[in-house]
DNA sequence: TGCGCTCCGTTGGGATACCAAACTTGTCGT
DNA sequence: ACGACAAGTTTGGTATCCCAACGGAGCGCA
């Protein structure tokens, strides 16, 4: 059965986007198991697939794994929030001062452009759009920054990143924010921006504080 | 043939460090191909751990591989290299500071331990010992940082490192550095580190680029 | 000569079956 | 209550087979 999946999509890329959608919504519980053979079934595809998923998925730094034993979906403690932000705060820095140096006007508009549409869709209160379009604002960023390195980076952390910061509550305060990270980028202030973004990350960080407050087990 | 590996040692990590010993040494050079069914018969093994192999290296960033192709070793141009430095620099400074403001008298003991062997290496014209020492000097310098995540960034980034920077030519000069940076950070001056580290990482940007040059290919 | 197209060998992605090693877990004895 | 042991579970790996897609060589056409 199955057989072909869909529309020349991999198997293994279809099962990572599956796993990693069922860990970031909250679908798999931090700590529950991931059973290759279990996901196999549930998914009607033979256990190759998720072995790769899961590999990918623990690159990504959401899943460990330890071998011979099932894997988990991790469980991030305070501390691992508090280190994350950190390392976090160095590269969106070097991101949006490299995008503030280097950036073309078209790079600008598209930029401005993505700024536009996270308000809209949160000022009418569309949180999935608003969050789309806010990700996108950090990707169109990493783009201008001009430093490929820098978006395989991102590439690494970003699954992380939408897991921990993905519940940012306030979404009109974020639009807020960004519409001043992007004014400073567009005026190339870069001294600006090295005082905005630790500012901005602080209230992302204190949103997945108090997530993973109310979700508390672990360690 | 072959049957048990070694020593509980998982067969794909074993691969995966032939290969990767391979690439970093230059056995395998940028461009060639990686055929997971020739691979797998060198090594006496299945396609899998082949498989994973693979996927891991390109993960580390070392490969690069397209669905239902074989892989190759990536091939770095000048702006990879320059990319690489950059993003590089912010890491490292990140660390550096860190452990300036964190270390505690035990862990600046360990570190100059690792200074202590990569200089007596050096002097003594024991390369590889050198580059060893060196290596661990900022794998300990990360420890300090006391900061896991900045430590999973490094795993994913040391592959690369080796391959890109382990050839640095002069290695008393290299100890020289480590010795000026050991003593920033057990002082905890930070501005010095600051203003240190990018000249630090300048003189391995250079081997870099040399290398690149001498072994030109590539675009 | 130079360019595009087709065809075929190559190669990775996946399915399936099976086995060994090792990790978990529950039980039993002390 | 606690530790050793046994049984079940789960992954890691091997061995095949198949298929779709890719790469390249060769062909034909202008």
């Amino acid at each position: 059965m199955a057989g072909v999946g869909a529309a020349g999509e991999l198997e293994s890329v279809r099962v990572t986007r599956i796993l990693r959608d069922d860990i970031i919504l909250g679908r798999r519980a931090p700590g529950s198991r991931l059973v290759e053979r279990d996901i196999a079934a549930e998914l009607n595809v033979s256990r190759l697939p998720v072995r790769e998923a899961i590999r990918t998925l623990v690159g990504e730094g959401v899943v460990v794994a330890r071998p011979r034993t099932w894997a988990v979906v991790r469980e991030f403690t305070h501390r691992d929030i508090q280190d994350f932000g950190e390392v976090r705060e160095a590269i969106e820095t070097l991101i949006f001062v490299f995008a503030a140096e280097r950036h073309s006007s078209d790079g600008i508009a598209r930029l401005r452009d993505a700024y536009e549409r996270e308000h809209a869709a949160a000022t009418e209160g569309r949180t999935e759009a608003a969050r789309i379009a806010a990700g996108e604002f950090h990707e169109i960023s990493a783009e201008l920054a001009g430093n490929e390195m820098l978006g395989e980076l991102i590439g690494v952390f970003v699954t992380r990143l939408r897991w921990l910061f993905g519940q940012h509550d306030d979404l009109l305060a974020m639009a807020e924010e960004h519409r001043i990270i992007l004014e400073a980028v567009a005026a190339r202030d870069v001294d600006a921006l090295r005082e905005i973004i630790p500012r901005h990350l602080a209230s992302g960080q204190a949103a997945a504080e108090r997530r993973l407050s109310s979700a508390s087990r672990s360690i």
